[in-house]
DNA sequence: ACGAGATTGAAACATTATAACGTTTCCAGG
DNA sequence: CCTGGAAACGTTATAATGTTTCAATCTCGT
């Protein structure tokens, strides 16, 4: 993310967390600086890595409750099938997300499609099933990596 | 799954490997037995647990393994909100699944709803994004613990 | 200033998954 | 039969991810 970008995200956050009463202590927020920084999903220990270039000694807590909180407040997400985590491309928006997850290059999309969540909702509650937390993430080859590369079964 | 619903699970698993020339050796057999008796996903080291019920001494390899060949032939299936694994419910039927996971009771109803299928193929295609792995999972409450039990914020 | 509650630090531990290497088993072709 | 290559399996070690626990510190309303 750009630094303008970074900055405006930023401030986004502080803004929102003030409205709920929510605190985002400079730990908090240098967590989720990294993450918004960086194109590709960063797995815990990674992140823990960059925390810790100022020759500080974190531990593991720091990083997953400085996570937990990002996750409570909407500000980052959580990539179940990469064990990974990424900032959120819309923070505030209140809305169901679905990503588009590139096997190519790691880059994310982030879409919140209406239509998906509601095919969703409607086929859950078909069969009663109340849902509380999607997870919808689609792995495959983004259209970048797509046109850069040549077809998987082409010749040559 | 009952003992009859089992044998013929296991059954349509054999057919299908010898169909397509794969092997469905006694040892991946015995971990798609075991997936498929239990309701609740498992996990790797649970199956091994089993596994290892007979005495053996078996190393995690063993299951992940077996499961990397089950997944493959499209006989199991990862949940990866749950880091576990369940038997395919429709073997041979050739489809994407979604899956609703319990979080009070641990069961899951797997879906092939072709409406939430065709709605992110759309949202993926619209971005020239090539889908090749959905991983769909609502994490909710079932219908039967839902009418069992108090609501969350129910009094007393 | 004071105390309750939230936040952080730190060590140990638990769980999930894979690397690396060698051995056994299967089976098609001679 | 028998044998050579591929697939499957066994075993040890280790990587990667995530949690428990307890103590220390900070924050904020009163």
């Amino acid at each position: 993310m750009a630094a303008e970008a970074l900055a405006r995200t930023l401030d986004t956050a502080a803004a929102l967390c003030a409205q709920r009463g929510a605190r985002l202590t400079p730990q908090r927020r240098r967590v989720l600086e990294i993450l918004c920084r960086t194109e590709r999903p960063l797995g815990a220990y990674e992140i823990l890595d960059q925390l810790r270039e100022g020759s500080r000694a974190l531990a593991p807590p720091t990083v997953y409750r400085a996570l937990d909180f990002l996750l409570e407040q909407g500000l980052a997400h959580r990539l179940e099938s990469q064990h990974a985590f990424i900032g959120c491309r819309h923070p505030g928006c209140a809305h169901q997300s679905q990503f588009l997850i590139c096997a190519r290059c790691g880059r994310v999309i982030e879409l919140s499609d209406a239509g998906v969540s509601e095919r969703l909702a409607m086929a859950a509650r078909a069969r009663g099933f109340e849902a509380e937390r999607p997870v919808v993430e689609l792995i495959g080859i983004c259209a970048g990596c797509a046109s850069a590369e040549p077809a998987p079964d082409c010749p040559s």
